[in-house]
RNA sequence: AGGACCAUAGCUCAGUUGGUUAGAGCGCCACGUUGACAUCGUGGAGGUCGGCGGUUCAAAUCCGCCUGGUCCUACCA
């Protein structure tokens, strides 16, 4: 083995070795576990929080499949509607000057599919290196021709049961991608806007209690004026009250809407007057539809003015009665250039009574940066509330666990105030949606154009065209549970992997996906899709803050992995900015923050970094200290191994037999690992992945290798040690090893499997249920049985007589190498056993010349003392101690002893505490007591002896 | 406006049902290359557990209020 850890030479050798063994499939024995990826990007690429949610997905995946379960993970990728329609427009405006509409459809989805098979390996090559064991041969696309079946089934059966509705709905538009999007997808963000009051004089003369002729309206959206329905006041508003029923005029159109009561009004506000727009907000359309307003778009799909305006009533149709005409001046005009017309036009007209600047939010699209514009147009929708309820009731009943809990009221809040979902999107690349329509506009769903003939007995001199529209993304991946496993077939796959075991994904995600899969996966199959969900943080940089590519603090988990150095990290985040102003600034902070670049860590390293920072419930902050460390950590290891391995390659090992005698640190190692096992498995059932993390560390760095590989040298390396011994000694270097390589199997995969082929050989013949592979070995069982209390009490006397030893030597400027004599005295019949047993331990570790035991303490020459228990270590120091730093030690360590003391002697001083609290804490305390003042006692002592010089 | 979460060592974080001498890693200080490892070893310094109040024999831990931070939902005519 090399002497240093170099993960690039092992990771990719040992990932292609499992695929090409086909490790990754289930095994088709033993229970079911499953996991279904949430799929990415088909043409994305691994972000951080890809990097950490698949290190969990794929820690619990390996972990189950070594306890025997039988385990899938499944894997595929999201063909993600606007993202990558987006994506590919871009790239064709980029490289052939040519917008969508200049190829047409049919040519634009070529073109997808071109970029889909060109570049839909990069994010799965990414995953390979992360060392994910998805099972590759079931690898599923959420447009390949299995998901099209799907959805076309869910799509037909949801309109069957009129579950999916067809309606000229208020939704939210975005005027650059021509589409509807999600609630979801729209981001509100803090803006200063203006507040303009408008007067609109009243109609036929009318004037309020107070004797004008006019009401004031206020609105930071003059451009929606013209699609005024009404004005409303509150029923309640004495100011108004004879108006209600009266008309207005309104301003540059000339059209007479009414004057209603209506709750929404607020009398505190403003004048307690409200321009009603339906068409163009979504409280007002509400309005709209309490009052029987008509609904007046004005808008274009670009969100510009119309030349004439469209009224509808509240079911969609076209209305005659409403004047559509529009002031010919703001035909064609974009929404922000005709509000300053309009502001600029009333003020004109004397119609303008102020303007406040006020603080609003205005609602953007996630995807285009476009503000959003509520816009009436024609949508498909899911009636959710009927499979609100089932879905709401499957995480209360407990059928659907979230860990940690707190997110379960993040889901019912949501859940129950649940707005019908608008699917239809205005796209290209997606999933068609199953609707033809007849010359006359009359509608038909079915799976295939055929079957819509069929259903509904249309001859084929009919012309049918298919619905324009695809579904939104999420519909889709709503199935993917299921889909994936063959849905509607019912396939074996099906019937044994789902419901799958976990879903592991972001809070984020929560709302667009785990609620609408909960909702259509019980609708369909009956089952949750998944038992329990784990919603993890998101990942941040160093700094708390998220990482963005416009704040230029982004890492790539692959350049984490594999190094880069400092000019192409630089180049990576200032290249190709939305805000090329910005570079200067971002180049600056990462040569500050990365001088050197960043050096390669390796896969295990990084995984262990995520798992260690995975605390539940909380984001983490990216620790670039702790991915070193775990790096170090790796080379640890490693260089653990090449220590057993020198001593345990071609040696007699025990595996073939013959007398084995264990030392005491041999049965301490063994004890200890029974321990951590439990602990590890503990935390990965909990999903404390920072426990199990830390279980491990704590064992190999700890006790592994900081005190029994230490404590097996002079059992190798003495002459004097018996064969029997040293085959003990070998044989539980080596199963220890091992055992801790297939602990730290799922968290680590590439170095534990390298080190593994060269340690298990070692330990014996391989077991029955593995191969040649650490993957296919069995997860280590704790047992109880070999826990060795009293092995460890020795060990642990062991090292406070080699600690104390060390302290002196540190205290009293001891070189670490001198030979030092040392006396043990004052302790017990128990000390001097161990004393007695553990000579050459003692003497190794702490560099002794020779160790003593002292019968008379008064015997004692000038020392220096340390105490373990009630038994003093002396290092006697004639001449060499500096009497007045001991005595400030001594007097600092008495002060100490004298504080403990204090804190005990007034809790039991207290008369409550000793009736009312335990015995057994009381005990503890008073037994606390009597150790502090043994201790002070020696301490006091000492004190007089070196204060007598 | 409503809600959630967070606040523990210089930094990043653990701390199970209240009882610990409040822990880890990194960083810091001192010393150290004998054959696993300087991506290392040994020893050490460093915390009134955000503040105030309450419950209790006992509070980092439970309750209330306050401050600071993050996020979500809603509203903003």
């Amino acid at each position: 083995m090399d002497k240093t850890y170099q993960p690039e030479q092992i990771e990719s050798r040992w990932y292609e070795r499992w695929e090409a063994d086909n490790r990754f499939a289930p095994s088709g024995q033993g229970e079911p576990f499953s996991i279904m990826i949430p799929p990415p990007n088909v043409t994305g690429s691994l972000h951080m929080g890809h990097a950490f949610q698949d290190t969990i997905m794929d820690t619990l995946t390996r972990w189950r499949r070594m306890q025997g379960r039988n385990t899938l993970w499944q894997v595929g990728t999201d063909h993600a509607g606007i993202a990558t329609q987006m994506l590919v427009e871009r790239k064709v405006a980029a490289e052939e000057g040519k917008s969508r509409h200049d190829l047409g459809r049919e040519a634009f989805i070529d073109k997808v599919w071109e970029w889909k098979h060109e570049s839909g390996g990069h994010i799965t090559r990414q995953l390979r290196r992360m060392g994910a064991s998805v099972d590759w041969s079931r690898e599923r696309f959420t447009m390949d021709d299995g998901f099209y079946q799907a959805v076309q089934e869910v799509f037909v059966r949801l309109y069957e049961e009129d579950l999916i509705y067809r309606g000229k709905r208020l939704v939210n538009w975005d005027p650059t991608l021509h589409t509807a999007i999600s609630d979801l997808e729209v981001e509100n963000r803090d803006q200063q806007g203006q507040f303009w009051h408008f007067r609109y004089p009243l109609a036929d003369g009318a004037t309020t209690e107070a004797g004008r002729d006019h009401l004031v309206v206020a609105t930071t959206r003059p451009e929606t004026l013209l699609g005024d329905s009404a004005v409303a006041v509150n029923p309640e508003d004495p100011r108004y009250a004879s108006l209600v029923g009266k008309f207005v005029t309104l301003p540059l159109v000339g059209r007479r809407i009414p004057i209603v009561a209506d709750e929404h009004a607020d009398m505190d506000k403003g004048s307690g007057c409200v321009k009603i727009t339906p068409a163009h907000d979504f409280n007002d359309y509400e309005v709209g539809k309490r009052q029987g307003l008509p609904l007046i778009n004005v808008f274009s799909r670009d969100a510009a003015i119309l030349e004439a305006a469209e009224a509808f009533d509240l079911q969609g149709r076209p209305l005659d009665d409403v004047d559509p005409s529009l002031p010919a001046a703001y035909a064609g005009l974009g929404r922000f250039e005709a509000r300053e017309r309009i502001v600029a036009d009333m003020e004109a007209a004397g119609l303008l009574e102020q303007v406040e600047t006020v603080s609003n939010t205005l609602p953007y699209g996630d995807r285009s940066g476009d503000v959003i514009e509520p816009l009436l147009t024609d949508q498909w929708f899911v009636a959710v509330e009927e499979l609100a309820k089932p879905a709401i009731a499957a995480v209360e009943n407990g059928d659907i666990e979230f860990v940690p809990r707190n997110y379960e009221n993040m889901y019912f809040a949501w859940m129950r105030e649940l707005q019908d979902w608008c699917i239809s999107r205005q796209l290209w690349w997606g999933h068609r949606i199953p609707a033809w329509y007849d010359a006359s506009g009359n509608v038909y769903v079915a799976r295939t154009a055929e079957e819509a003939r069929a259903k509904h007995g249309l001859s084929d001199d009919i012309v049918l065209t298919q619905d324009e529209d695809v579904l939104d993304t999420w519909f889709s991946s709503g199935l993917w549970t299921f889909g994936t496993l063959g849905w509607p077939e019912q396939t074996e796959a099906l019937k044994t992997f789902h419901p799958s075991s976990v879903l592991v994904t972001g809070f984020d995600i929560i709302f667009f996906w785990v609620a609408r899969m909960i909702m259509l996966t019980l609708k369909f199959t009956g089952e949750v899709p998944f038992k329990q969900v784990y919603v993890h943080g998101l990942v941040r940089d160093g700094q708390g803050h998220k990482m963005s590519k416009s704040k230029g603090n982004v890492l790539d988990p692959i350049d984490l992995i594999d190094g880069i150095d400092l000019d192409s990290l630089v180049e990576k985040r200032t290249g190709n900015m939305m805000q090329p102003q910005k570079a200067k600034a971002i180049a600056k902070a990462t040569r500050g923050e990365f001088p050197e670049g960043i050096e390669p860590h390796g896969t295990d390293a990084l995984r262990y970094t995520f798992l260690s920072q995975a605390t539940t419930g909380r984001d983490i902050k990216f620790d670039m200290g702790r991915l070193d460390g775990y790096r170090n950590f790796c080379n640890k290891l490693w260089n653990a191994s090449r220590y057993v391995l020198m001593n345990a390659e071609g040696q007699d090992c025990g595996a073939e037999g013959g007398e084995v005698e264990l030392s005491l640190a041999d049965r301490w190692i063994v004890s200890q690992l029974q321990q951590t096992a439990a602990q590890i498995t503990r935390a990965l059932e909990e999903y404390r992945f920072d426990h199990a993390s830390q279980a491990l560390y704590d064992f190999v760095w700890n006790e592994y290798c900081d005190w029994y590989l230490e404590l097996s040298k002079p059992v190798l390396w003495d002459d004097a040690a018996s064969e029997a011994a040293k085959r003990g000694t070998r044989r539980t270097l080596v199963r220890v090893l091992e055992a801790v390589l297939r602990l730290a199997h799922p968290m680590m995969p590439y170095i534990t499997e390298e080190i593994w082929q060269r340690v298990a050989p070692l330990a014996g013949p391989l077991s029955q249920t593995g191969g040649d592979s650490i993957m296919v070995q069995p997860w280590p069982v704790a047992d109880e049985g070999r826990v060795d209390e009293d092995a460890t009490r020795d060990i642990e006397w062991l090292k406070g007589v080699i600690v104390a030893v060390r302290n002196i030597r540190a205290e009293m400027n001891i070189a670490p190498g001198k030979p030092l004599e040392v006396l043990l005295t004052k302790g017990s019949e128990a000390d001097r056993a161990r004393l007695a047993a553990n000579r050459l331990f003692l003497s190794k570790l702490a560099k002794l010349e020779r160790i003593d035991w002292l019968a008379d303490p008064d015997q004692a020459p000038l020392a220096a003392t340390q105490l373990v228990g009630d038994m003093e270590v002396l290092v006697p120091m004639a001449g060499l101690i500096d009497k007045d730093a001991e005595l400030a030690r001594l007097a600092k360590e008495i002060d100490k002893q004298d504080k403990l003391i204090g804190g005990i002697e007034k809790k039991l001083g207290n008369e409550s505490f000793v009736a009312k609290a335990p015995e057994a804490v009381v005990q503890k305390e008073r037994d606390k007591l009597a150790d502090f003042a043994a201790t002070r006692k020696v301490l006091v002592e000492q004190r007089d002896k070196i204060a007598a010089l």
